[in-house]
DNA sequence: TGCACTATTGCAATCGATTGCAATATCACC
DNA sequence: GGTGATATTGCAATCGATTGCAATAGTGCA
């Protein structure tokens, strides 16, 4: 019942089969109403059983609108490495989804590609309307000068406050403080941070962490505080360090990220250190691994969802001519067996 | 120094800059050889000096090369849940670079774009050259109608030996029972599988399963072998299903990914089960998250960067209108905790 | 019957770059 | 000086769809 693989048809095709001008056509096969009916379906009834398809390139040209969104992944400049936090894929899915209810395609730009300049190869080329630019970069002053460019963006991440561009995240800082407090009130007296601040959102998880200790009287130690990449490894290696260092009085860790949780939880466990008994940990983000680690890790749940719809809107109505805003979305902290102890037990 | 955020020049506003025609323009910025040394590098120049970048749009229309290659992502029709396996993540990692490699964009189609007709949508409106399909679909005839209506596409998979079209995949069934055979030489010998057979994929691997039984003569049990989602929790679920019935003398688990295995090792920890010593764990995939889980888990490793260069290139040589074939790509057993015990032992 | 007005449809320009072919300039060599 | 070959450059068509404006047909009303 297949249909002929059909060589590719044009409007000018679809147009001559329903003995209609080209332009009728058109307008036909996009609803306008100045059409008469009996033409609009007699053209659209042709066009489907041709499978025309609009060319998209042509209208893209002509109308000056590609509907295409791209979306850059920022990575860290130390480490170069691919698209690897599970975090990621998670609000990736969400902006994909959300581009394509609204009617857009969407351009996906990994490490190699952003050494170039994007303005120039994603806007100014026309291959998108604008940009969503996501992860845990660090300043990058590219994205300073889109702003100045008149590019239409929005950023995942944590703003800064000095910013002039929309900055769509969660609210670190109260994910932090909420994670530690809960550290806190489990008892936990010396709190390891473990996260590399070059990052605005980690340094604003940072600020949470000093924030919650400080509510509690507590003096932040400076060698508890370990820079670290974002990866499980780095939260194993450098968990290793702090214990040999401190390992008598250790008694919390709050991990900027639930993979760097993941790598300190091994460490501890090698160690023959009990989680949450000796040690307590608390993560961030709530990947899908973290409720099914032995024991499971009580971490700091962002809102995935409502972010990646944000981005997708706020960019959209930035595109319309309006102005897009700043959002700050609330967390969730999400308590499992890695914090489950009572506060009265010392070690 | 920032250059003006210059109004969109056009290949015509270069052309008259440098005192030449579009033509010669065009060719210049092309570097091709016929247009004189001279003019050429002050086309270039005057181009750089305006951040001139060529419209892709109308290349595209021109020269009826989108570069552009889509990339779709199948969903569970049952789970339909949105990418979420970090396996992926990996793949298209490298499938990005690649391509970024080789001068193409990269469109991305999540869950809800498939429901378009992806021939129609991405091909016949030229909005990219060719398809790469991935994810652990299930048989799929909207696959089977793309072979036959010339459209360039590969598909990370599972080749069935019956379809018309290149699959580049891991050698599953030889992955799968390295996998057994390795738990087998562990002593094991009341085995499960968990994993979803309707997906080719993990067809494979299942067969796999069988012929390491079979090669170690043992009996397989159909309660041994269980319907598993790609979902830890689906390990989970169906580990303390397994776990209520077998209690007694299960002694391995092979899991089809490595997100099922650590739900069944969730599962198995729960239930005070010693992993490994009373039942060993193999996983596939090796994501990174393998590695630091407790005890870490054994798996079989595919390669993703040696499969997605492989998807790129054969597409892209399909697009050029070579053959593209189907390729098995080889895997390794990663031996660690999960199953880390003399076969002497038993429980 | 005549005129204004509305409903439809078509003409032709346009979006921006690429390219086959023709045109011109330059040069070597007899 | 003449002739053919070679190096450069430009003209104009083309890719396929969209859209402002003009043209035509049809309708209602005086």
């Amino acid at each position: 019942m297949a249909i002929k693989p059909a060589k590719t048809m044009t409007l000018s095709d679809i147009a001559r089969l329903a003995g209609v001008s080209e332009s009728t056509a058109s307008r036909a096969l996009r609803d306008n109403p100045v059409i008469n009916a009996q033409t609009r379906q007699k053209v659209q009834q042709i066009a489907a059983d041709h499978q025309f398809k609009v060319n998209a390139t042509a209208r893209s040209l002509r109308t000056q609108k590609s509907h295409t969104i791209a979306v850059i992944i920022l990575f860290d400049a130390k480490t170069q490495q691919a698209i690897t936090d599970p975090f990621l894929l998670d609000i990736l899915g969400v902006i994909a989804d959300e581009l394509t209810r609204q009617g857009y395609d969407m351009l996906l730009s990994s490490s190699k590609t952003t050494d170039k300049d994007w303005r120039s190869y994603y806007f100014d080329s026309k291959r998108a309307d604008g940009l969503i630019i996501i992860g845990q970069g660090e300043h990058d002053e590219r994205v300073e000068q889109l702003s100045n460019a008149g590019v239409p963006f929005v950023v995942w991440g944590a703003a800064s406050g000095t910013e002039h561009f929309p900055v769509i995240g969660s609210d670190n800082r109260q994910g932090a403080q909420l994670a530690v407090a809960h550290l806190v009130s489990r008892g936990c007296k010396r709190i390891a941070f473990l996260g590399d601040i070059r990052h605005t959102e980690i340094e604003m998880r940072y600020l949470g962490y000093q924030d919650a200790l400080q509510a509690a009287g507590i003096k932040a130690e400076p060698a508890l505080q370990l820079n670290t990449d974002f990866t499980a490894q780095a939260g194993y290696l450098q968990t290793q360090q702090v214990l040999f260092n401190q390992l008598a009085t250790l008694d919390g860790i709050f991990a900027a990220s639930d993979a760097i949780a993941m790598g300190a939880m091994k460490a501890l466990l090698e160690h023959n250190i009990k989680v949450p008994q000796q040690v307590a940990l608390v993560g961030f983000d709530d990947i899908a691994m973290s409720a099914y680690c032995t024991p499971s890790l009580t971490t700091v749940k962002q809102d995935t969802h409502a972010g990646g719809k944000l981005l997708v809107a706020q960019l959209l109505s930035r595109i319309n001519g309006n102005k897009a805003t700043s959002q700050l979305l609330p967390v969730k902290l999400i308590e499992r067996q890695s914090s489950l102890r009572s506060h009265t037990i010392a070690t």
